[in-house]
DNA sequence: TCAAATACTTGATCTCGGTCAAGTATTTTA
DNA sequence: TAAAATACTTGACCGAGATCAAGTATTTGA
């Protein structure tokens, strides 16, 4: 269970054996079935959640519109609605999980505790946010100029098991696409 | 010039005289004239640049195409290519001043070393880091889903200052908006 | 294993926002 | 302070991608 949590960490940080059984004390595992929900929007976020299997989406519904993908969190990474956890305003994502799966949660005063009392925790996330910033950045960069066929082929180069594991209807959403225009692009490569 | 970096990093961490001392040994100031560059595409980005006065922005230019803002940066903000500065491959973005500028420069390697002397710095960029990602997944969201007029009042409820300071042409290209399309949303609002 | 739900495809049509063009207004700098 | 550069506005037109509609294919779970 924290066999992934543990090695993800240790890539970034190194931590001991005695902050290593510490630190499991901090977390909860919590299994969550396919559909079930980890949050709702409206709801305070309590937790960040690392998936140690499974797939999980965060996702806005607005109304009759087609809800709107934010994040798909595979094996090995972290998901929860950002703003309302850390500051501690109301979620506007849902969070429910695709695939079945197993999670770690921490709440909001452990996580404040946890990287008190294990001050390489504040360098873990500091070094895990750092990534997910470039991340962002490369996303917010292709949303706001490309075509739908680049945004397509993007995450087709960088996130290659997105687009084979999950369902393209979710893609185009994660994307900003309607499901349509994302067939007909597939459509069209298919062809070259 | 060291007053306002540290009275930003006080507002975040508790950093004793001695690490403050410490910490100013680590970062060189440096004067950038307006339209002056800080970084061009293709290089290395070797500094993380903190902003004591003025205002920069970062930007990709694809040649004959408009050139896309990613991030305006006023007093008191982080700018860098965040990708090419933390992974060393070349950056995509370049930065400039769009008004006189004050910064305050800290080099990779000098970044690396001061998070490992003051561990506390790990964990103001954390805090930093955190609240950076929130708004770049607002941003996010508001891109891939919003109309050209949600996404410029969106900007004027989050950064008033940046829509009074900085020119409309500059603002649709953040936007992913162009200039005509920003100037008939203005005229729109006039009327209400 | 089979009905129901979900996912995907394809065509027709519409619309928001981009592009092009030609002007005016404002700022900058020599 | 005047010329040049930059910024902004407005109109006409166009096209990428959304929406609507009506199918087919696949998955799921009782």
């Amino acid at each position: 269970m924290f066999d992934i949590l543990i090695k993800h960490i240790r890539q970034k940080v190194d931590l001991g054996q005695q902050d290593l059984i510490l630190l499991k004390t901090f977390f909860t595992p919590k299994k969550l079935n396919r559909k079930a929900f980890l949050l709702r929007e409206g709801e305070i976020c309590n937790h960040l959640a690392f998936v140690s299997s499974g797939i999980l989406k965060s996702f806005t519904s607005d109304e009759k519109a087609q809800e709107r993908i934010n994040l798909f969190a595979f094996e090995g990474w972290w998901i929860s609605d950002f703003n309302s956890f850390i500051n501690r305003e109301k979620a506007l994502l849902n969070i429910s999980a695709i695939e079945n799966a197993e999670l770690l949660l921490i709440s909001f005063d452990d996580y404040e505790a946890l990287t008190l009392q294990i001050p390489l925790m504040d360098r873990y996330f500091r070094i895990l946010y750092q990534n997910s910033l470039v991340t962002k950045d490369r996303r917010l960069m292709i949303s706001n100029k490309s075509t739908a066929m680049e945004k397509y082929l993007s995450l087709v180069h960088h996130n290659p098991d997105m687009v084979k594991r999950i369902p393209h209807t979710l893609i185009a959403s994660y994307l900003g696409l309607s499901p349509e225009t994302v067939s007909r692009i597939r459509k069209k490569l298919l062809f070259q």
